[in-house]
DNA sequence: ATGTCGATTTGCT
DNA sequence: GCAAATCGACATA
């Protein structure tokens, strides 16, 4: 089915640059169709996290918990973590099984349907916060911890291809935020937006 | 077994 | 501007 076409295929995912898959991401749609409620929005910021050579990554250097063992798998599925013990944050594994790169998904212009998101979020329809953070993404699109380690080719949870091309120009590049733990790493510019959304997370 | 800290958000001062 | 919320991972014992 033409649903079906739309989707950003595997071999999207499953390639080595988990940078340029950030960069990739930025402008896709992600839909969720969780509990009934079939909601979308266009991507409009991203942060890359790599495995191998970044202290910011919660598998640096190969290392493998309960918590993350689904980055060391195939690219094309989620990996959602519990942050601070509060928030549900959603990202996507990319890169072959075996490397631990995602792609942490911040925040999403609402597309279809907002008044669920309003609804999940407990704020008026109107806002433009319903998910302009990784925290409040994941819960205007119903993405909860029980999501980890779902194929984003399935029915919950996917990407869709855009019908808009961005030029390398609408990306903001700076360093990802909140990771001052990882030393020198902190400051790879990895974080990227795209220009002049008013949908993007609310720090510089 | 116990203590610290985190890829954040919210509400109160 | 600051602290609370609150659970898993990790270091230390």
């Amino acid at each position: 089915m033409a649903e079906q076409a739309k989707r950003l295929p595997l071999s999207f995912y499953r390639r080595d640059d988990v940078i340029r898959v950030a960069q990739d991401l930025v402008g896709q749609v992600l839909v969720s169709d969780i509990q009934g409620k079939r909601v979308s929005g266009r991507i409009v910021e991203t942060e890359a996290y790599r495995g191998w050579g970044d202290r910011a990554c919660h598998a640096h250097a190969g290392k493998m918990t309960p918590r993350n063992q689904v980055m060391f798998r195939a690219g094309g599925i989620a990996y959602v973590y519990l942050c601070y013990g509060v928030h549900h944050l959603f990202n996507v594994v990319t890169n072959q099984a075996g490397s631990a790169d995602a792609v942490l998904i911040r925040a999403v212009e609402p597309l279809e349907g907002v008044s669920f998101m309003a609804q999940r979020r407990g704020l008026d329809q109107c806002s433009k916060q319903l998910a302009n953070g990784p925290g409040k993404l994941t819960q205007a699109m119903g993405i909860e911890v029980k999501h980890n380690g779902v194929s984003l080719t399935g029915d919950e949870i996917w990407i869709s291809k855009s019908e808009i091309t961005l030029k390398p120009t609408d990306l903001i590049s700076s360093p990802r935020m909140g990771v001052d733990y990882a030393g020198e790493d902190a400051k790879l510019p990895w974080r990227f937006r795209l220009r002049g959304s008013r949908y993007t997370s609310p720090k510089e």
